[in-house]
DNA sequence: CCTTGTTAGATTGGATCCAATATCCGCGCA
DNA sequence: TGCGCGGATATTGGATCCAATCTAACAAGG
């Protein structure tokens, strides 16, 4: 584990303004990109060595992250990554079902050519994409371009931290399954309805994709929860 | 501002396990009563007097509060309490009418008698109320009293901080205006709607609810922000 | 008189040091 | 042989100390 940090450490430091800020984005990445498991301990000193910098940063940015559920602390006992659970995939669903139609709601009307190109862009990366890891970071982005300009950071922040904990899921069930094409033939469908300015349809369109989405990875994960208690 | 937080300290102190639990909390509480007024600098120091403790409990909380967008950080200047606006009562007003019918949703189905009777308590122990304060306490009981049983954690959480958010806010309107009665009545006919068991008619009357809210304090926000700037 | 450079003070960011608590292992005893 | 107790060790929580940087005041020059 630390060498694959040493790597990230270098490449990514001189960017922020202070190590606090510098180990929480390079932490929260890792976590989220699967390079840290889940359940893993995270010793403050041994991150703090791998980031090169004393443990007093890397405890402020663990707190930071625990109140974004990505790290649980047990106190006097240290945190570790927060666990994946079926129960947990199933809670962030439906906070996505909730939240991302509202985003769409308010930046559909304000959105333009120029971003529905950019969409169908990423949609076609996506079709070309192999790495399971470029391809979160795509869907992540596709999604985020529909709902941009809804004006609204607090809520553009919330959609964006459970894009990414959704996508912590998805990586699971694609190294084990391969990615669900289904799921693209929904983005092109969305687009379309976007592009026609067809709101009610697009967040009807946009609240079964994700619900589509949950459904399959559920059904994943319990079945691996299941079978791993063999 | 130092005495105000003084006699909450001895009062909260040993409820908590570890020091920066304990001055989480008690700065939480104190940002959304109104104690430590929006843009005001927390200076560390200052604080850490303030709850006996030294600065790095304080800096650790601040970073979990920061998180949350009750306090904001400027590298090497410090950490403000977070300002208010018109636009960020909206940004949040959009949040909840997203969450907040989502958590009825899920949770109306698994509501028993004895939830709805302490729902109308609530209801009625408001009618009563004169403290502002209380008061946001009670809105804030009584909505989470009907989304409980959706079982769903990170939901819930997201819907508590919000509905903390949001009382902030209230609070000002509140001691300028007055309590505003209509809310009631709409509290009444979504219990009514609850009792009822019409799911979809409680979701929209919820939704109604958080948007007149939204409607009368964006309102009344605006019009603060212009008259202030003579 | 206004602008700009410099410097002193205050305050945060980061490192190191000490104390408190949990875990783990071995020993004694039933 | 199994269970409980106690000390050694590791790790976190908290305090103190030092360095970096921002703010503000003041002086010099245009």
């Amino acid at each position: 584990m630390t060498t694959d940090l040493t790597r990230l450490v270098e490449t990514t430091r001189p960017r922020f303004r202070t190590a606090t800020e510098f180990v929480e984005a390079t932490l929260r990445a890792a976590i989220l990109d699967g390079v840290l498991a889940a359940g893993a301990p995270l010793r403050q000193e041994e991150l703090a060595a791998a980031f090169g910098v004393s443990r007093m940063p890397v405890r402020e940015a663990l707190r930071q992250l625990e109140a974004t559920a990505l790290v649980e602390f047990h106190p006097h006992r240290g945190a570790v990554v927060a666990e994946i659970s079926a129960e947990d995939a199933a809670d962030i669903s439906a906070i996505r079902a909730a939240i991302e139609p509202q985003a769409l709601r308010l930046s559909l009307p304000h959105l333009e050519k120029a971003d529905f190109d950019r969409a169908a862009e990423l949609i076609a990366e996506m079709d070309a994409e192999k790495d399971f890891g470029r391809m979160g970071e795509l869907n992540r982005r596709l999604h985020m371009t529909l709902y941009a300009r809804a004006g609204r950071p607090r809520l553009l922040t919330l959609v964006e931290q459970h894009l990414a904990a959704a996508d912590r899921y998805l990586r699971f069930q694609f190294t084990a399954l391969g990615y669900h094409p289904q799921s693209q033939d929904e983005h092109y469908a969305l687009l379309g309805a976007c592009r026609a300015g067809e709101l009610e349809q697009a967040c009807q369109l946009l609240t079964e994709h994700v619900l589509y989405a949950e459904t399959r990875l559920t059904a994943f994960l319990r079945e691996r929860e299941t079978t791993a208690q063999d």
